[in-house]
RNA sequence: GGAGAGGUGGCAGAGUGGUCGAAUGUACCUGACUCGAAAUCAGGCGUAGGUUCAAACCUACCGUGGGUUCGAAUCCCACCCUCUCCGCCA
């Protein structure tokens, strides 16, 4: 959520900055709301101000033993139009609210300005696509080709978009998740944690999941009244560990990494990345959260993204790194690299990770703050990325790893992981 | 699932209809005393919002939401959470 103060004076800087990424904001709705907002919620508190004032006066008169039914009279009148001002305002402030947290974050000064994906720009490449002498399969025929990939099965279970693996990949996929936690809790100061995957609606606004995006998300009913969701990234119970607290400054930053499934339906995808298990109902991923201190947000976002890469690097996958374009930024993102790894069947980079700075947009929300050092309550900023997306990384190990009788070598990295074992074979 | 207790400021804890945004203790900050510290004494010390150049004033907040009342931390209703005991359970 933005900062409302800063739509109340610098409405024009806010809204040429939501037009750099394609929002059309609506000052003018805005400024018609606000103004109202105004002269009912001053018209309240006189109100309520001469009612308070009024029965302090009645209190004092009892006590007293004097009459009171003179000033009972006088208050009597005011009733009604103070309920009237506190529905209206409460109506006003909802609507504000409402209107408020449709807009997404502000793209900040180093971020692209570009309309699509098209716009994005490289800032790195790393390693270099290895050239086969033999035709390159895909991650699913050399995946099925080992039979320890099987989406039937998986379709039969569940439906489409559903993964099931088997055997050696199986072990694979988990020896992935334990090698970006080991990286990360050992090499980059992470601290793990574990967290419910089924979160509250406040966890979900906190983030910016909720109001607008509920379609993405799974829901469970928890009882008639209130419903649970599915995490769609670890990104959501973590950073919500810090919802309505004051974080003591000498505790910051706040690191922490967490494996946890992620639950999408991949509504508005249909047809896009159908083959395969590129874009899943449920997948898993190594997430990496940091909560920071204002004035550090970008510094950290850049050490975040390089700790994503170390992971690539480690297990020598080519990627690229891509600041996205302020159109193809996330909602509640002021600035993303999304980190690109080669999939050798499809020619191209796809995306492995996404490592974002929110700044303050969801610790506003979600009332996450710190004591600065007058000992003032201020909002931190709150940055996050994948270290890495485990399904893809699978994928992409498997396609570049893949050999010419169908085996897979295994990266030396996660040798150990696996028993020493040094390929993956039918 | 059953029975009971409880949710108030950083912490502890009082407050059962009026001068209560809230006693008291403690922690913390400032000052006095002291060579310095401790002890002691004095003062300060929640959050959000509004009007405003500012000073100042005002409003809201005692788990959450609703209700009663001129007036609610206090009374009523519903819900949430925590703790204890019993049952069940991976």
């Amino acid at each position: 959520m933005l900062d409302i103060q800063l739509l109340r004076n610098d409405l024009d800087a806010v809204t040429a900055g939501l037009a750099s990424r394609g929002y059309a904001f609506d000052a003018a709705a805005f400024q018609a709301l606000e103004q109202e907002r105004k002269s009912v919620q001053t018209r309240t508190q006189e109100l309520q101000a001469k009612r308070n004032a009024t029965s302090k006066q009645i209190g004092q008169a009892k006590a007293k033993g004097e009459d009171v039914s003179a000033i009972m009279a006088e208050v009597a009148n005011l009733g009604d139009e103070l309920k009237a001002a506190e529905v209206r305002l409460e109506v006003i402030q909802a609507q504000l609210l409402e209107q408020l947290s449709q807009v997404p974050n502000l793209p900040h000064e180093t971020t692209p300005i570009g309309k699509s994906e098209a716009d994005n720009v490289e800032v790195r490449r790393v390693g270099t696509p290895r050239s086969f002498d033999f035709p390159v399969k895909d991650h699913v025929d050399v995946g099925e080709g080992l039979a320890q990939l099987d989406f039937a099965t998986a379709g039969k279970i569940s439906g489409a978009r559903f993964t099931l693996l088997k055997g050696q990949m199986a072990r694979l996929h988990r020896a992935l998740a334990q090698f970006m936690l080991d990286m990360h809790t050992q090499e980059h100061g992470y601290t793990e944690v574990y967290v419910p995957y089924l979160v509250n609606a406040d966890s979900m606004r906190g983030t910016g999941q909720l109001p607008k995006f509920e379609a993405d998300l799974f829901a469970v009913q928890k009882n008639e009244a209130e419903k649970l969701y599915l995490i769609p990234t670890a990104e959501v119970p973590v950073t919500n560990m810090v919802r309505d607290e004051i974080v003591p400054l000498e505790n910051l930053p706040l690191k922490f990494v967490a494996h946890t499934p992620c639950f999408r339906s991949e509504a508005g995808s249909y047809g896009r990345d159908t083959r395969g298990m590129i874009r899943q109902h449920q997948f898993d991923k190594v997430e990496l959260v940091q909560i920071v201190h204002p004035s550090k947000s970008y510094e950290a976002l850049e050490e975040l993204t390089g700790q994503a890469e170390a992971v690539l690097k480690k297990l020598e996958l080519p990627y690229r790194v891509m600041a996205l374009c302020s159109g193809d930024i996330g909602f509640s993102s002021a600035k993303t690299y999304d980190l690109e790894v080669w999939l050798p069947a499809q020619n191209a980079y796809r995306e492995i990770s996404s490592c974002s700075n929110f700044e303050a947009f969801q610790a506003r929300r979600m009332q996450a703050r710190y004591r600065n050092e007058k000992g003032k309550p201020e909002l931190l900023h709150t940055i996050n990325g994948s270290g890495l997306a485990v399904g893809r990384t699978l994928v992409a190990i498997l396609e570049n790893y893949q050999n010419a009788d169908g085996s897979v070598t295994v990266p030396s990295a996660l040798r150990p992981y696996l028993g020493g074992l040094e390929r993956l074979q039918g």
